[in-house]
DNA sequence: CTGAAAGCGCTTACAG
DNA sequence: CTGAAAGCGCTTACAG
């Protein structure tokens, strides 16, 4: 491999010092009063000879990287799959790079990426912490590195965060149900106490009390197989023959669940309605195709980046946390739509 | 932010040398035959304090930067959010990071992101590249750096790459059709010449010349909208009548076709019978479930990265290309499965 | 067994 | 207008 160009090599070949050509390069020439004749000489040589500064060692000496770290819960899911794909997108567009990993939702494994992204010197982070990490999170905001929680947030700790109006929108989506006349709403969850899973369950408890309806609720354990998810389905589907409807919190359980469905031979929605929170490419294609409570990904991710680069260009280290609260939308689809039929 | 403790200071604290201190962290204390009593002091202060060395510098002085450049496609297409996860993980496993980036299938962008990914040092890549992108492998491989071609691959250019085997797959998916008994069977391609469309291609025209059936191909422009991939769809099914079996070249395809059978009021799979190329979630929920070519991607991604790490710890630049040639699994589900009903 | 010193390739406070 | 020098925090060839 041929030898890079260093900035050295520069200086020398045009006698002059690597501090003026630093500067010139940084576009600070008119700044430091450096004469055109030699800025233009230096960025005409540049080009060609198409030097490209050392980003490792701007780095160490800036103590910046332009890099973001980006921990999701899990990179192949659809929905953080979509979040990367435009949090990459606005953060290039910003000279940002990033770096990323999947928490697996799992604490010890975040802790430890949390530290391998400080020894690397990310500038900052996109975090959706699992439970427990409230204590690291206020760490590194204490270490006055910029955080943006995302997905959810930790009410004890006072960090800027960028989730959906979770409770709003499950409340929202029950209250269709209820609208549409449905009376036996059953609402199916993780059993996880995070906030985005409390405040779709509260949202769900509210709307119901709203209407004097009585709760019906199944908790899933997190780390379920597939199999055991679906027999914990089936037996909650049989235990409460009188639902109509039924709400689940994530989309990966809605799958599963109308696959339970059919397996009891249950017409949707003749026989029981269902709305899924977090759409799908695939409710769109299912017959009939799903109803389901959207988030709006890139909105989210825009927001996300915006706040974290606000924090990346503030002066100060002790920044504003910031908390932003973004609306779902309800996507009405054939599997609440009853009447149509 | 606590000033974070440097080799220096603890050379300073402890009152021997920084050289002595790096050799013991990096587990040269034997080779160096520093003394086991001074070995265990150090090492105890420095997981006293948690000091962790600064990366940067390292990577600055030793020229590595332990980050795996993955340049796909677009990380939210399921397949490779997939393929990031793997990667992700088998890269962690082996003390490397990633840093991801969407080439959106863009020659231009691609370039730009080849050279930001450079300009960081990072150490290898894993690249899904776009058509025309031979001179930019071809340099990355002759200045020395590790590259692994992921999906598709040139003909023209000795690099190493991991793919599907393409052309098999597609021919024994044809194959399967043909012999239960679906005798005009057309095949919707993206308009694309890069190696997998081309041997997806060629493996369908290969199964039906062995059966003496006529081709019917549909190719879809690359960046139609939903809308016109779908007028597209629906001519091409009514101005060919006679067929009786789809063959989709990707599943974004195949989401898009089944689509317009059901606008057309056709039935799969009696009226006509569906297999997509590259399986997804949706294909297993869908009424009926659909067939599909089935990429093994936790094989695919682990290839890719044994295949790249066998590079990094190569002595020499001058790697041995390796060519690695996965084989797919063909899911037979209903919409092939007429006979079934 | 251990350390002083040079080097990786930048930036920037200071001096003139 | 421009440059010599110190510094970022490591590694390692060399010397003893």
């Amino acid at each position: 491999m041929a030898k890079k160009l260093s900035i050295r090599d520069i200086a020398n070949e045009l006698n002059i010092s690597k501090t003026t050509i630093s500067f010139i390069l940084n576009g600070k020439a008119r700044e430091k009063r450096i004469s055109d004749v030699l800025t233009e000489k230096v960025l005409k040589y540049v080009a060609e000879k198409g030097y490209k500064p050392n980003q490792l060692a701007k780095s160490l000496s800036t103590g910046k990287t332009m890099i973001i770290g980006l921990m999701v819960e899990k990179i192949s899911d659809y929905f953080f799959a979509q979040m990367a794909y435009h949090v990459e997108e606005l953060a290039y567009d910003s000279g940002y790079k990033i770096l990323y990993c999947s928490t697996d939702n799992d604490l010890l494994k975040t802790r430890e990426l949390i530290s391998l992204f400080r020894d690397r010197h990310v500038d900052g982070y996109i975090i959706t912490p699992p439970a427990g990490l409230e204590k690291d999170v206020q760490a590194l905001i204490d270490d006055g590195l910029p955080v943006v929680l995302f997905d959810r947030y930790f009410e004890d700790v006072d960090s800027s965060y960028v989730v959906l109006d979770n409770y709003k929108a499950s409340y929202d989506a029950v209250k269709y149900l209820t609208q549409k006349q449905f009376k036996n709403i059953g609402f199916i969850e993780l059993d996880s106490d995070q906030s985005q899973m409390k405040d779709r369950r509260n949202g769900y408890l509210k709307a119901l009390q709203e209407s004097d309806l009585v709760p019906m609720v199944l908790r899933v354990p997190f780390s379920n197989s597939p199999d055991k998810t679906m027999k914990h389905l089936i037996d909650f589907i049989e235990q409460n023959k009188n639902m109509d409807a039924l709400f689940f919190a994530t989309n990966y359980l809605a799958f599963e669940g109308v696959k339970a469905l059919g397996k009891l031979k249950f017409k949707i929605p003749q026989d029981m309605a269902v709305i899924a929170f977090d759409d799908h490419q695939a409710f769109d294609i299912y017959t009939p195709t799903i109803t389901a409570v959207a988030q709006p990904i890139d909105e989210l991710a825009k927001k996300s980046i915006h706040t974290l680069l606000n924090m990346l260009n503030s002066q100060s280290t002790v920044y504003k946390q910031e908390k932003v609260i973004v609306p779902a939308n309800l996507i009405i689809r054939d599997s609440t739509e009853k009447n149509n039929l």
